[in-house]
RNA sequence: GCGGCUAUAGUUCAAUGGUAGAACACUGGUUUGUGGCACCAGCUACGAGGGUUCGAUUCCCUCUAGUCGCCCCA
């Protein structure tokens, strides 16, 4: 019965022209195909914003106590540099790179990870004049042209550090603690896999004695790796194949066959990591897919992985690359340490703990108004108060009371200014407060300081 | 690069070999003067291209994209 009478109104309503929408006078465009994202690529929207700023704001907080300067690369640069720095026959640089020629005629490519940029810059700004080390950290997008999948995007960021100019086996630890001390502040329990790749006088040696025994059993191996063992035996080393891993079970382990100088290396991070309580557990295959690490190679899990039911990836990863600075043109050697740290993949961990990363954002005070006049008078009044430091907010173009007060509600708006024909002629103005729904005239021109005085009680 | 699953409104989901519905959201309205509630109305969709068919959103193929996994990586 309510329904018809409901009926009966609207079409009096439409019948007595109060629906001024005529659908017959819009012009229609003609329908056009919207241009979607790219494979693999995302939008951060407003909503997901306040993690990437829970997670930076972390991130600041623990670098500037450790003495880190920020420093952004470009995204594009020469290929070459990553051709000569991760490594020609890496998985990254052969297939994943974003490359093109671009209209004069240079090579191009995105960068698929932050170091060689970095490195670059370090050697072009001659950095090496300052004192040592340099700690530099970037938060910067990078591109791999992957499979997309959970946990995998063609473009993600990364929190990089790099610390050039430094061979002490302490430069490692300071890099796992600032990862435990973030992670642990972001409520994510991890656990560090780490392993020596030892360095260009020992690791030939170890190379030779490797390729033997793997040849000996070439049989066995999977595809991928009999091309491997020609181009980079060592990655047979972290091949998750499961015929692979019974071969590199019996392999000879690099640790065993390093030099005595990286062996103290080696010994000394774990000394310094045991001492800082750094959660780590040494892993004889860790070899990863970059080509210019030496010594101390390293990534960060998470401490449930394998034990959760959903497939769990690498929050992070790192090494050291004492060559890489010469290799790419500086004069002399240049040791150097960095890692990389996955923000949506920290991201993911947070978001699956539920953790609370919203913060209390309050908006104070609303400025509504009817009619013309009022609405003359409302936009300075808006800005007076914006200028005070007040949080305000408002919809001027909105006609009807009602909406400007849902949009208030909807909002979180503490207080609301009423100002009507009526209130502009008596030179008054309403105070509505939002939670009571009590309101109350006052003159005009107390409303800042009575504005100021109720955020404050309301200690907002 | 390889494999599984999926593709309907802004979102979450229905139904159907005869061109589609809901909920939430959004916009407007319920005497341009009062939000949280209610009511009314509006808006918006079969990913693209082929094939089978009288007729396909529905069945088949290809592509594209998403998702999950492999490889690899953050």
């Amino acid at each position: 019965m309510k329904k018809i009478k409901n009926l009966t109104k609207t079409l009096i309503d439409n019948f007595m022209g109060r629906r001024p929408k005529n659908k017959t006078i819009i012009k229609k465009r003609g329908k056009v195909k919207p241009i979607t994202l790219l494979r693999g690529m995302k939008d951060i929207l407003p909503q997901e914003q306040v993690y990437w700023d829970y997670v930076k704001e972390k991130a600041l907080n623990i670098l500037e106590s450790y003495g880190f300067k920020k420093i952004d690369t470009p995204v594009l640069e020469n290929s070459g540099l990553f051709l000569r720095s991760t490594g020609k026959n890496t998985d990254i640089v052969e297939k994943e790179m974003f490359t093109f020629v671009d209209e004069g005629g240079t090579k191009v490519s995105l960068k698929p990870e932050a170091t060689p940029g970095i490195v670059r810059a370090y050697i072009e700004h001659g950095m090496h004049n300052l004192p040592q080390p340099v700690k530099l950290y970037t938060i910067s997008p990078l591109f791999r042209r992957e499979r997309p999948q959970a946990g995998r995007t063609r473009q993600h960021h990364q929190l990089d550090l790099e610390v050039v100019g430094d061979k002490d086996p302490v430069v490692e630890a300071q890099l796992l603690t600032i990862a435990k001390s973030l992670y642990d502040d972001l409520g994510i329990k991890i656990i560090i896999k780490i392993n020596s790749v030892g360095c260009i006088e020992c690791r030939p040696q170890y190379e030779e004695n490797l390729v033997a025994y793997l040849k000996k059993n070439k049989t066995k191996l999977c595809a991928v790796c009999k091309k491997r063992l020609t181009k980079n035996p060592l990655r047979v080393l972290d091949c998750k194949e499961d015929k692979c891993r019974k071969v590199v079970a019996d392999a000879p382990q690099i640790v065993d066959s390093l030099c005595n100088e990286c062996k103290t290396h080696f010994t000394k991070v774990l000394e310094y990591a045991d001492e800082l309580n750094i959660p780590y557990e040494p892993d004889p295959y860790l070899v990863r897919g970059l080509d210019y690490y030496t010594r101390t190679v390293f990534e960060i899990w998470p401490e449930d992985v394998g034990k959760s039911p959903s497939r769990q990836v690498a929050l992070g990863g790192g090494g050291r690359y004492d060559d890489l600075v010469g290799d790419l043109g500086a004069n002399n050697d240049v040791p150097a340490c960095g890692m990389g740290l996955g923000i949506e993949r920290a991201i993911i961990k947070i978001k699956e703990q539920k953790t609370d990363v919203n913060k209390k954002t309050v908006q104070h005070v609303f400025v509504a108004q009817l009619g013309e006049k009022a609405r003359m008078k409302a936009l300075g009044l808006f800005e007076k108060l914006r200028k005070e430091g007040v949080k305000v907010g408002e919809n001027f173009s909105k006609g009807s009371l009602r909406a400007q007060l849902d949009l208030a509600n909807k909002m979180g708006f503490r207080f609301c200014l009423i100002l009507g024909q009526q209130e502009v002629l008596d030179d008054t103005i309403l105070i509505r407060d939002m939670e009571s729904g009590i309101q109350e005239e006052i003159a005009y021109a107390k409303v800042i300081t009575e504005i100021k005085k109720r955020i404050k009680k309301a200690k907002l």
